[in-house]
DNA sequence: TGACTTTTTTCAAGATATAGACTATGTATT
DNA sequence: AATACATAGTCTATATCTTGAAAAAAGTCA
């Protein structure tokens, strides 16, 4: 139950090394005058610390800008070259690497198709590893300057150097990934949920800017949540925190793909959607049949929307974040002609004082933006924790 | 989005002394020695900031203890007399009073109760305030060595200096306690829902002791919830998180008291129990048939466990947590007779791997635990933030 | 009494942030 | 062109902080 940390004096200069290199990374080019209203850090730490970090050329100078009549403002960013991230992308039809500048501009892409049903772990290792070799060779970018490889799959992530994955969809039990993964490529790794790494790519970058309690709320084939509390994913006990697609939202109602019953994933899942009502499809023309469906006036998108709206009141009675973001290809779909109809099914199902203050919204970065987050994961290590000696290439996994 | 903080190398004083203040209270009579261990500090430091707080008075010195043919270890502790603080637990039936040493031994109580419906605001708040001015005569405590005041109070308490609350069961609709209290007392106040300061009683003294991440299921004649999310309450935005009495369970399913349908309280809370029962009662006698039902063997009550079990999962499924507490006189009684069955209804409703690592255990303070928790929202404030200056006296209100 | 053990304190060294003086680099005015 | 003024950024002296190592304290054992 001891909660404060903290110990030595260079602990500090650590910690305020890392609150400046935050703020300038997310407020863009800004000047040293700036920063110390930003940090909260005296004129004369913030010319300290930027010190440094020019010298390691971790930032750089970004132009100049008039000041009424004074000595110019030098402006100041991170530099986007400094280092690069890899994000990966596990999903049901294809692994997709792709590596970005600090600025996440994406510099190269690599993609593999997966045949239904083919998620053999060595096949997917396989992918994933060629991947990494083909965006560091494409895009001409040194190794050393990698700063790591963040990996999104789906299903429960263990935290540890094992990054022990459970993901029923794929048949995965209990595989190492974090192991199998170490042994074919040197780069740091950062294996999550890929719910979580796209929540903080819609955090980071789309419509949960600026909140510090949201709730992304994804709904593809399957539905899931990342849950973001005081600014940071929540992960629980075991990192499996947000589990919101297998919550119960009816005793004994549907079958689930889970095994269990009553799911809310039976309901509002795009699988299950199309399942009851009546329409056969596969992977390969279930997006497309969903968005007929969506668009037809049937009584069973108006039964989904219902659940819908009782799932995310749910969310806001439990968790009374000020934002929702309404994501995955599914979900987006839904949202973009019902999200009037979701928001009073939502009203109706949750306490008036949370739902007041919870704003739902729709996600901004599309279904495709899981790789894109993975590729956050390394850079908010990178964040946290630069060392004034480079690069750094200790085995890690978070 | 910038999350850490910290400053000036003084900050870095209060954080250590903190983090011994800490380790020294939940561990009890420790010597410096141990306390090198326990906080990480260099046994300079330890021997430095302990020093701070004898001559402070805010510990002392607790006897010796033999070490093996060496100089003999001098054992430290806070000093159960330091200061002194108040809970106040306002409920349906009553509000109770109590006053604490640090120890939390009870020094003096004070009840009023309250007619069924009288919920007046100007009432509670006056019986607020004379047991406030009855506990500190009695026990004798000076004024000034009051460190704060804390209530638990039912409904969504806003945090800020107001503490508006909004309690649909008292009739309380935005009443600012904060404001109204601070009028009649000098002491601080920390205003908090009483589902929350009873879950951090659990927490620090009661079946929750060792875990971080932990969920506290109060069920009476309404269902709450307090989320404790890496040793911390967790609030959510506004304070109102852990709603879990009105997610819902059952679409379009039973009323609720609250105006909603298909919520949890619906079905598990005891009023609602007894009334699916058929069993009309008042508040007086209320948990005398909720007793004896439970034992009747009726099917509403292998209903109410399954729902209960449901519910439970759902819980585990979002939060993860490693320990699920069961609490509240209704909670207790359904875990004293039919625990088992619950863990099974809550396995049954729960992905395996999240419910493999969480434990269902019953709370171990009985009902009575709310002003106990409230005390120790003073008790925590006081761990965090005692400064060099003895007993603050600036209003404040969290 | 002296050797030994263990705990605690003292002391000097190294590191940090800050306030305030000082320097740098502009514009406006004379 | 010279001077005054304004704003941005750096430098210096100072007060704190934690720490490792040495010293002191307070016992046991032979």
């Amino acid at each position: 139950m001891v909660r404060p940390e903290r110990r030595t004096v260079r602990d500090l200069r650590r910690g305020n090394r890392a609150v400046l290199l935050r703020a300038l990374y997310f407020a863009g080019p800004t000047s040293r005058h700036e920063l110390t209203a930003l940090t909260g850090l005296s004129a004369a730490t913030v010319s300290n610390v930027t010190g440094d970090l020019l010298a390691d050329n971790v930032i750089v100078e970004a132009g100049l800008v008039d000041s009424d009549g004074g000595r110019p403002r030098v402006l100041l960013r991170v530099n986007p070259t400094y280092g690069f991230a890899i994000g990966v992308d596990v999903g049901e039809t294809h692994v997709r690497v792709e590596l970005f500048d600090l600025d996440m501009n994406e510099l190269a892409k690599s993609e593999f198709a997966l045949r239904p049903g083919g998620h053999e772990v060595d096949v997917v290792v396989r992918h994933i590893l060629s991947g990494i070799d083909a965006v560091v060779a494409d895009s001409g970018v040194p190794p050393s300057k990698v700063l790591g490889v963040g990996v999104g799959v789906p299903g429960i992530v263990e935290r540890g150097p094992e990054a022990m994955i459970h993901a029923q969809t794929f048949g995965w039990d209990s595989v190492p990934l974090g192991t199998l993964l170490r042994a074919g490529t040197p780069f740091p790794l950062h294996i999550d949920n890929g719910a979580k790494t796209m929540g903080q790519a819609e955090m980071w970058f789309g419509a949960g800017r600026g909140s510090r309690h949201a709730v992304i709320a994804l709904i593809g084939s399957g539905v899931g949540a990342s849950i973001i509390a005081d600014g940071v994913t929540y992960r629980g006990a075991n990192s499996s925190a947000g589990e919101w697609g297998h919550t119960k939202i009816a005793i004994g109602g549907r079958d689930c793909r889970c095994g269990g019953r009553g799911c809310l994933e039976a309901y509002i899942g795009a699988e299950a959607v199309l399942e009851r009502a009546g329409i056969d499809v596969d992977t390969s023309t279930e997006q497309a049949a969903f968005a007929e469906l969506v668009t037809s006036g049937s009584p069973v998108v108006d039964e989904t929307v219902e659940f819908l709206g009782a799932g995310l009141a749910n969310l806001i009675n439990l968790f009374n974040p000020e934002r929702i973001v309404v994501g995955g290809w599914a979900g987006l779909l839904l949202g973009q002609h019902l999200l009037t109809t979701i928001k009073q099914k939502a009203a109706e199902n949750c306490l008036t004082q949370p739902y007041s203050t919870a704003s739902i919204v729709l996600g901004r970065l599309g279904p495709d933006a899981v790789a894109l987050g993975a590729a956050t994961l390394v850079v908010d290590e990178f964040l946290l924790s630069t060392t004034s000696s480079s690069v750094s290439r200790e085995p890690a996994v978070s």
